[in-house]
DNA sequence: CATCAATTGACAGTAACTCTCAAAAGGGAA
DNA sequence: TTCCCTTTTGAGAGTTACTGTCAATTGATG
């Protein structure tokens, strides 16, 4: 699930001593720059924040800021659990089904994800309603683990990469995700994202009918 | 479905002797700019084009052509089928299933649609495979025929108008039916969306069971 | 300490918009 | 046609998100 990690845990969240004074400090800018970043955008909104401001906020200048993220919707949401969320898939037993394997997945990843970063949740389901350019990248991100999740599904069930089938079901379950999630943001984040998620599943699990 | 319709049929296609010249010129203009937008593409590519050159090319000032078209994606992908889309949603007997309903609609739309222009499909396909910008805007306007999709639901089952389940269910079926574009446009619009629409709603008819 | 590689900041440039205002052009009445 | 009013257009200036380059700085290493 792409969209629910802002501040990736795993390699930002402790200096851990291994680590140079160089891979150090490049942990502490990115998080000035995010932390710089979600303040201003909590105080004066999004587009009302030019990148220069938070560069400036964060101590840096407006280059480095585009060193660490390409572009500024980066600076909200860049995740890394498409790697542990395929993990996950992969070890799933292949006769199990597909939306059970799913299930279990992206609840998992899910769980992760909440238990690593609780804080800047509410801020983010703001702007993942309120800015379209953010939804966008959400959107895009997602599409991308569902590549992963299709081509998963192909091998296992033994049929082509470019099944239509697969990519529709895919498709299906993603987009179903997707607006749990914006119902969730809607709520302004307010509600239990991992409920919501299994609710969903429930809906595909009676098969879609309403 | 909004991502179909790009040269708008309804009120550009012949200009009838009912408006007058100032209407005339209005869809005259709009024309132009698309068509040298869409030949621009076609040769340099949709980033290498700025829209400047556009203008120029179709002989109008760049600010004209940001008053016709408030973003450069648009230029590509505007359409007026959600009108018409809702209509026939909402023409349909309101004690059939909803995927019954809405397989009847999308298809009837997507018919309409065709038979209105075939010529700039297969580039419309390259641009929405190849552009992430231009995926971003269909995406984001398929989730705006969602809204509409889902209010007609919601009043036809007597539920609230942000239950999940119902939201879950659009988001489903639109994920889909996304899956099934972004198929035709990995095959460069070859094959017939039609045809794909008809098999991804068998998708869904068998459940959703892979 | 000296040297090398990675990181950074300053600067210049591009392109997508946005805003404002004056010129031009259609539409209707006298 | 002529005049007047409204809509449309173009010119120009300004903002902002990027991109690329280059020199200065700074951590790593022997």
């Amino acid at each position: 699930m792409s969209t629910m990690a802002a501040v990736p845990t795993t390699p930002e969240a402790r200096p851990e001593p291994r680590l140079g004074l160089r891979e150090r400090k490049k942990i502490q800018t990115r998080q000035a720059i995010r932390r710089a970043a979600y303040r201003l955008f909590k105080e004066q909104g999004y587009d009302a924040t030019p990148v220069d401001q938070i560069a400036a906020a964060a101590d840096v200048s407006p280059s480095t800021v585009f060193r660490y993220f390409p572009t500024k919707e980066d600076i909200v949401l860049t995740d890394e659990y498409d790697a542990p969320m395929r993990a996950a898939l992969e070890a799933r037993p292949p006769d199990e089904s597909p939306m059970e394997s799913i299930r279990h997945s992206v609840l998992a990843t899910l769980r992760y994800a909440f238990e690593h970063e609780q804080e800047d949740m509410a801020e983010r389901a703001r702007l993942l309603q309120a800015v379209p350019a953010i939804r966008a990248r959400s959107n895009e991100s997602m599409a991308e683990s569902g590549q992963i999740l299709a081509q998963v599904l192909c091998e296992r069930t033994g049929r082509p990469s470019d099944d239509l089938d697969v990519a529709v079901f895919v498709g299906a379950v993603l987009g179903g995700f997707q607006a749990a999630l914006m119902h969730w943001a809607r709520h302004d984040g307010q509600e239990d994202l991992t409920g919501l998620m299994e609710q969903t599943l429930d809906v595909f699990s009676r098969g879609l009918t309403l």
